[in-house]
Formats: C-alpha cells, sequence, structure tokens
DNA sequence: CCGCCAGCCTGAAGGC
DNA sequence: TGCCTTCAGGCTGGCG
C-alpha cells in the first residue's frame, strides 16, 4: 500500500527514466474509476517534454513543458510501472514513449486516480486543497503539529493518518512511529506536550527517509516503477508483529481495531 | 464544525 | 474441496 515512502521511490525510479521523455500516444483502458478521466483531459500532455516530477504527499505530478501536469494517487493497490510490453493486468491508463516503451498505470482496486489538469490548478483541486502539511516537510514543524493535537479529541492515531492534519502517512508508518516515541495510539492527541510533538515530528522525518532509503514497504503488492519490491518490511517492529516479542522488551505485540483498522503496538513499551 | 463509519473495490486467506 | 466471511485500507460523503 503506498504510503509516502513509496510514492517518493516510484518517483525517483521514474525520475532517471522519464525526464525530457514524451508521450507519442496514450490509452484510457478502464473507465469506470472513482474521478474518471476522459481522454480530452491527457491530450494536450501529447508530444510535450516531461520537465519534472514532483511528490505531493501521496500525490505524484508530472509536469510538462506546455504547463499541463499528470496527477496520480495510488490508492491502496495502484502501480506505475515502466515496461517493454503492455501486457499487466488491471490496467487504468498507458502512455507510450518513443522507443515503443510504455509508463503503465494499473490499479486492482481502483482506488486510485489519474487527472490531467493545468498545472496552475494543482493545488486547487478538491483532491489537494485540503490536505495538511507534508510529513517530510519543513511546514510539519513540532509547533504546526502541537497546535493541531491540541484542538483535537480525537486519538493519537486517528490524528496521524489524517490527511488534512499531516500528508503522506498510513497505517504502516503511523504504527511504526508510534512504537518509536512510545505513545499508545488511544493517546489523547489534546494531553500530548510540546516535547513529545517534537520528538514526533523528529522521529517522523527519520523514519520516513529511513524507509525511502530502503525503497519503501512491500506488504502485499507494491513495486517500484522497475517492478520491485522495496525493503522496509523487513525493518517493522510493530506491524504485522501480532503475538510477537517486542523487539525491545520481549512483551507480545498486541492488534487492536482502531477506527475499523488494524492498530499494532508493544502493551508495555506504548502505556496510555 | 467535528468525529465517526459505511462504502468503494478485488483477491487472498481463514473458518467450517 | 468448496463456499462463505473477513481482511487489506486511502479516501469520500453522509449522518448524528
Amino acid at each position: 500500500m503506498p504510503e509516502l515512502p513509496e510514492v517518493q521511490t516510484i518517483i525517483n525510479g521514474l525520475k532517471k527514466q522519464l525526464i525530457g521523455a514524451k508521450f507519442e500516444s496514450f490509452k484510457i483502458i478502464q473507465k469506470k474509476m472513482r474521478y474518471p478521466v476522459e481522454a480530452r483531459q491527457l491530450e494536450p500532455i501529447l508530444n510535450q517534454s516531461i520537465v519534472s516530477f514532483r511528490r505531493k504527499e501521496k500525490y505524484l505530478i508530472l509536469y510538462f513543458a506546455n504547463g499541463y501536469s499528470l496527477l496520480f494517487h495510488l490508492g491502496m493497490s495502484g502501480k506505475l510501472i515502466l515496461s517493454n510490453h503492455i501486457k499487466h493486468s488491471y490496467v487504468i491508463a498507458l502512455f507510450q514513449t518513443k522507443g515503443d516503451s510504455y509508463l503503465i498505470f494499473s490499479d486492482v482496486r481502483r482506488f486510485g486516480v489519474l487527472l490531467g489538469l493545468p498545472d496552475k490548478e494543482v493545488s486547487f483541486h478538491p483532491l489537494i486543497k485540503k490536505l495538511g502539511a507534508d510529513a517530510l516537510s519543513k511546514e510539519f514543524s513540532p509547533t504546526y503539529l502541537w497546535k493541531k493535537l491540541q484542538r483535537s479529541k480525537r486519538a493519537i492515531k486517528d490524528m496521524l493518518m489524517d490527511q488534512q492534519v499531516v500528508a503522506g502517512l498510513g497505517n504502516i508508518y503511523v504504527c511504526e512511529l508510534l512504537f518509536r516515541v512510545s505513545l499508545h495510539p488511544q493517546t489523547s492527541a489534546k494531553t500530548i506536550s510540546f516535547d513529545k510533538s517534537k520528538q514526533m515530528v523528529t522521529e517522523t522525518k527519520k523514519l520516513l527517509r529511513f524507509a525511502i532509503q530502503k525503497q519503501g514497504s512491500s506488504v502485499s503488492d507494491y513495486v517500484n516503477s522497475a517492478g520491485k519490491k522495496g525493503g522496509f518490511q523487513f525493518f517493522f517492529s510493530v506491524y504485522k508483529k501480532e503475538k510477537e516479542p517486542c523487539v525491545r522488551c520481549q512483551t507480545l505485540i498486541v492488534r487492536i481495531k482502531q477506527n475499523n483498522r488494524s492498530t499494532f503496538f508493544c502493551p508495555q513499551c506504548q502505556k496510555r
């Protein structure tokens, strides 16, 4: 499931191959999407050089020379793969570059998004404009986080999962982060001190940078743009570790349902 | 306004 | 073996 490190890993891969490239043609295969993409939305990018790539929270954006852009969100099971053949399963759309190679967007569960729009409209798109600070940005500071936590009655885990609070984290990295800062996932957000918020911001960035270095986490079917798996799953402390001994204290890791999501933590290291 | 939760979607895995 | 249920989970829209 692509969270920030997985999206960044895909971007890093695409960048190497596609800067300066052009798409000669495209084909929309799957139209039954939450945001169905129309051919006329994508046409402006044809035969335009790709000038840059950007990750915006969990979104990937390709910028073209004429001021247009492609916006992708991978949802749960989305993949962006560079390939020399088009025989992939669950293809949503494909883009042909020179020399018969393709950028293929596939997504089994179809929670993903593909949009074509002018650069200037990206920040104002309803999907983008509500997002909170990017988890790796300077904007995501101890003061920023602490202010948000102070104002909320919610549990810390629910806050960190909310993209309007901080954008880029998902279930895996939130569980891992809470273990690293020794916080119980049900801790009330507003009881968290400024110092703790500061520690959380520092640890979030460390965790994400390390995960990017490991090419992300492959839990179910995540692969990077070359079709390869990530390696951060071998460094999980709590995620998917139910009934296994804690790496710090040997207490068995527990799984609970919180907000209808599996939540993993060490009941000894992460007390309420 | 805020918080919670069903629903979207499909394949894998577990229970009986 | 096979059917049924549950789970995975980012995100939205609707409800209280």
